[in-house]
DNA sequence: ATAGGGTTAG
């Protein structure tokens, strides 16, 4: 059945309803589940019909396009409210602010907040959130302690939004005080503010005061727990306490690819190729493959993918190559050259350098380059976390296209901007 | 109906 059949049969149905259970809204929410670009796409053939939305409706599609950085068409459903001229409920502009944040477009997400006539504690933790992973932390205490001020009781989701912020903006002192304080204002650390705390000690090189704090937690610690503390093993190259911690990693989260991956790393990095071939062969005996490097960029309403060393095509096409050898000389004028490093294989530096410029969120940010027009800002998401090459990479370009780039990972934000990244290189 | 924790080699 198409969408368009579903649609006609769902607009002859209870055209009166307009709650949460109407078909309309239903139907939205189950295409969610099936995938949100199908989701995006069942929302604009409703528009196309005049089948009009309700609240609801919006709701629901929203958090589509925050998923995806979908901010065209998240600003096309901000239009259709402003246009509908009725006021808007909370769950919406949260749904909106929320949109926003995670589309990198922190201002948006504020002016939104300020306009707001009611707000719930929802309201504050996503404006927090948005700060958050922004990495605005200055912006997010100042917020923190106005919500105080208005005595609006934080919960367990406003701690989790400011620990993650402190762990990843470097805060240590302030995140552990944090911590310490929660109970202050009513709130019992749960696991995942354990997992905050980790995450804070073990991120700033505190790797032993992080397994204390991991091995004591009052409650069946979870993955999140202890990849923490692995990553941390990662960032500051301690190959036997990663034993150690993969060890009880691997009990909790046999099937997590990104567990494998990373302990491989650890191996690589300290040149231990015999460690890093027995990963792998593990990996192979269980069955286990690596998630898919990729990246995508919306233009209009598509959304273009990029795989990691994939788009053949794409990168044999005449204009890639151009804009490819035009910022390539510009930026080795500027001192880039590829850090060969961050390829954890055991193979020669041509072929590093290779691998690295293969990177998905750069074969993005040249599509980028070449379907938008000049000055304009590039957002590109990626599902992993960016590498520290093409973090320099998009430095570099930021400054010699001059060009606002907006880069989300699996759950940050980085803003390059004339050279510099917003992240102050700590992530 | 809306907000939350670590991470992914070739």
């Amino acid at each position: 059945m198409t969408i368009n059949t579903d649609l006609k049969i769902l607009g002859n149905a209870n055209k009166q309803v307009w709650g949460s259970s109407h078909p309309k809204n239903i139907f939205i929410r189950s295409i969610k589940r099936i995938g949100k670009n199908k989701t995006l796409g069942a929302f604009r053939v409703m528009q196309g019909e005049g089948m009009g939305f309700s609240w609801v409706t919006l709701t629901t599609a929203l958090p589509v396009c925050a998923q995806l950085t979908a901010l065209h068409s998240g600003k096309e459903i901000h239009g259709q409210i402003v246009k509908s001229r009725k006021n808007a409920d909370v769950p919406l502009l949260n749904s909106l602010m929320d949109m926003y944040a995670k589309s990198g477009e922190i201002g948006y997400c504020k002016k939104v907040f300020d306009r707001m006539h009611n707000r719930d504690l929802t309201s504050w933790n996503t404006m927090l959130a948005g700060y958050s992973i922004n990495g605005q932390i200055n912006e997010a205490w100042a917020l923190f302690d106005e919500m105080i001020r208005s005595s609006i009781k934080p919960d367990g989701i406003t701690f989790v939004a400011l620990l993650s912020g402190c762990s990843h903006s470097g805060l240590t002192s302030q995140g552990q005080r944090l911590f310490n304080a929660m109970e202050d204002y009513g709130e019992q650390p749960s696991l995942e503010h354990y997992a905050c705390l980790v995450d804070i000690l073990g991120r700033s090189g505190k790797l032993e005061e992080a397994l204390n704090v991991a091995e004591n937690i009052p409650m069946r610690p979870s993955g999140s727990i202890w990849g923490s503390l692995l990553n941390s093993c990662r960032l500051h190259g301690n190959v036997p306490l990663a034993e150690i911690v993969a060890k009880r990693l691997f009990e909790i989260e046999p099937n997590n690819p990104g567990n494998y991956v990373m302990l491989s790393n650890i191996y690589a990095n300290a040149g231990m190729w015999e460690d890093v071939k027995r990963v792998r062969e593990m990996m192979a005996m269980t069955g286990i493959k690596k998630d898919v490097g990729c990246s995508w960029i919306q233009i209009k309403h598509k959304i273009h993918t990029f795989v990691a060393g994939g788009s053949t095509n794409f990168r044999r096409s005449a204009e890639y190559i151009k804009i490819w050898n035009e910022l390539s000389n510009a930026i080795k004028d500027l001192g880039y050259i590829p850090n060969t490093s961050v390829v954890l294989h055991d193979v020669n530096d041509d072929m590093k350098a290779t691998w690295v410029c293969e990177h998905s969120e750069r074969l993005a940010a040249v599509a980028a380059l070449i379907n938008t027009g000049a000055g304009m800002p590039i957002r590109i998401t990626k599902n992993l976390r960016v590498c520290g090459d093409c973090h320099s990479w998009m430095k570099a370009v930021s400054k010699v296209t001059k060009r606002l780039i907006v880069l989300r990972d699996t759950n940050r934000f980085h803003h390059f901007q004339n050279g510099t990244c917003s992240c102050k290189d700590y992530w």
